[in-house]
DNA sequence: TGCCAAGCCAAACATATGTTAGTGGTGGAT
DNA sequence: ATCCACCACTAACATATGTTTGGCTTGGCA
């Protein structure tokens, strides 16, 4: 067999690894998983309320956002996704979807059947494991969400947003230094954190010109992450990652 | 070995088979787990912030909450936990607990270790299966919150919830007609709403004075579902269970 | 019996946030 | 080259909801 980083490629391992450690066989098994890759444009939905799909993704490149629609006609994000993450992973074991996933930008994601999924779990109960606890991690995430949009004003709910983002992004290695993509619209944004679009711009010219972040061009930086943490009330251990201090 | 209705008085038996139909011997493995049964008065925490549980419990009577304290003392309720609810179920996979649990009324609860469950789940896989479902729900539920908080007017989120509330206490036989304990003071409605209590009390007044709900002594009763179902633009098939309707 | 805390309720006032209605810039499509 | 969406941004105004304060009732407890 190969040594085992030769693996360490793909995504799944590299989410699965950030758990706990793969065994060379489990590695091999989801290496060996059928995955259709397909390249997404930007604003195009994969997976709709009321659908049963066959199958889940995983997000390659590129950002998601999951959402639920309103009768009224608005729409909450309940989460965005990020390289490696898992949006839909919940239909493998809930038949009809009660929310919808739509690409935020181009995205590329690969496929893997539920039949694939189902099979690698019952061989590899730890992979199983595994999924399960990411798919935990995710509730505790909308945990967070809730509690800011049921206790904070727009300021440190905005600024508890930015936070969550970048430490989810560093622990993928997806930020530099203080910096990292950010190519979320205005009117998204509001959308993710019950406000409207004329609202968040209020509150992120009040962020900005209180030097606590520089958002430009879709790009994020944060010049004093100890800052916007106090100001967020930010604390990552419910992202349960390991490391999330940005890097020395 | 005994007929298989012998076993269903296990509440957990009850809850999985809600979810599919257990085999003799899985439901045999689910009652031979060594449980630890604990009465509470109200008020009780069961589990805190930070702490790393060795056992997770059921619900066996009573109502809980699941909250979450903001810096500034404010906290949020993230979920309620009724007679066969597992609350704190993910701490059989989050070493770190990123919620308090803690009793609304008198509670007795029933505790398993980790250790047994996680043994069983190896045993059985089709029981793990359905306690990961089971998180799944809970993960459904969360973004069904998320979305009244952040997107629906103080009337129809409040509207939203007790047709949540009445839904799960119907699936477990908690309701009888149009009637169903509610011991939840307005204060607590408050926290679970991310409103202050003085207007939960406004948009309670209103929701009594146009005929939606009668809240009287610690009991709901819904006089015309349909209609509160429709101020409160509400839709269950996030809650995944088979019957949402009130019997006829 | 009386006290006290908890819960429900309400009025008056304050404000964070929503609504409406625009402007201007930019990039892709034709 | 010219539109035409989309996006960022802003001002003026409207309102849902928060804050403060206090009264009333009830039930447990000394």
């Amino acid at each position: 067999m190969a040594p085992s980083h030769v693996f360490d490629a793909h995504p799944l391992v590299q989410k699965l690894e950030s758990i706990f450690a793969l065994a060379d066989d489990e590695k091999a098994a989801i290496l060996s998983m059928p995955m259709q890759v397909a390249t997404l444009r930007a604003d195009q939905d994969v997976v709709r309320v009321g659908d049963s799909p066959s199958r889940s993704c995983i997000i390659l490149e590129g950002m998601t956002a999951t959402y639920v629609s309103t009768s009224k006609g608005r729409r909450q994000i309940v989460s965005f996704g990020i390289m490696g993450d898992t949006p839909d992973l919940q239909s493998l074991l809930l038949e009809e979807m009660d929310n919808s996933l739509s690409t935020l930008t181009p995205c590329t994601l690969g496929f893997v059947q539920h039949a694939v999924l189902r099979d690698v779990c019952t061989r590899f109960p730890r992979i199983a494991a595994a999924l399960w606890r990411s798919t935990l991690v995710d509730a505790a995430i909308f945990r967070a969400w809730m509690t800011s949009i049921g206790q904070r004003e727009g300021y440190s709910r905005m600024a508890h947003l930015f936070c969550e983002l970048v430490a989810r992004k560093r622990a993928v290695g997806l930020v530099e230094e203080d910096r990292c993509a950010f190519p979320i619209t205005q009117t998204e944004l509001a959308d993710a954190l019950g406000m409207t679009a004329v609202h968040v711009n209020r509150v992120l010219q009040a962020l900005r010109s209180d030097g606590h972040i520089v958002l430009d061009q879709g790009w994020l930086t944060v010049p004093d992450w100890d800052r916007l943490v106090a100001v967020a009330d930010f604390d990552a251990t419910y992202l349960h990652v390991k490391e999330n201090r940005p890097a020395a």
